[in-house]
DNA sequence: TTGTTAGTGAAGTGGCAACTTCAGTATCAG
DNA sequence: CTGATACTGAAGTTGCCACTTCACTAACAA
């Protein structure tokens, strides 16, 4: 297993380019193969399959290919490593706030 | 009131950096001056600056001169656009799986 | 087999953004 | 006042990465 850090360097990494979020949003609509991810995107199909190494290797998409066509779909591990990330800031924060609140309570009682 | 989908590119444009990553980390503990959180991530401090505009832009940070002293604290707006997209992106998601398990029961209920 | 579609791989280019330096301005201490 | 601290602003450098081109292979159709 990878460390954590290092997934969610990825993974932040790889959701900082609006290109790759793009085709993360097209793809938790329905999976799709790398021409269709290419064709609205308006740049070449290398250029799709060079950021989709990047999404796959950051645990956000999971390719496949069967025949000569490569089918993408959205995978769980990533956005989960992004959302544990998130719930860590949340609660050292209000970890903070309470304290800061229980602070504000004795001072109450010593009034 | 700006876009949302604006909002959520600069965040995850800010949280893109890993140096800007580690300053909302700290900040999530405890507020800090500008100098405090230059010294342990060994740049500049006029760098540090730059980042905190960024997030500051973004909606990830509050800062507050008084004095000569500038306090930077966490601020919630960010974080909340940030799980916001996360969560539009699995509701999309799971709709399509939940979409696929009718499909399986129909065809259950039809052997 | 010929042609077409779908994707792969290497290699190069350009732009942006992260970072620096340096020269400032306030603020506060003694 | 002097000196130190805490930042600010402009301007320049550099490295990375998004994207391209081009040459290629593999799968399928006619």
């Amino acid at each position: 297993m990878p460390s954590p850090k290092a997934t969610v360097d990825r993974v932040f990494h790889a959701l900082g380019d609006p290109t790759r979020r793009a085709i993360v949003e097209k793809l938790s609509e329905r999976p799709l193969s790398v021409s269709q991810l290419a064709t609205p995107l308006d740049i070449t199909l290398t250029a799709v399959v060079q950021h989709l190494q990047v999404l796959e290797e950051s645990g956000l998409v999971h390719t496949e290919k069967v025949g000569r066509v490569r089918t993408c779909r959205i995978e769980t591990a990533g956005l989960a490593a992004l959302e544990q990330w998130i719930d860590d800031r949340r609660s050292l924060w209000e970890r903070r706030l309470d304290r800061l609140g229980d602070l504000l309570a004795e001072s109450d009682e010593s009034e």
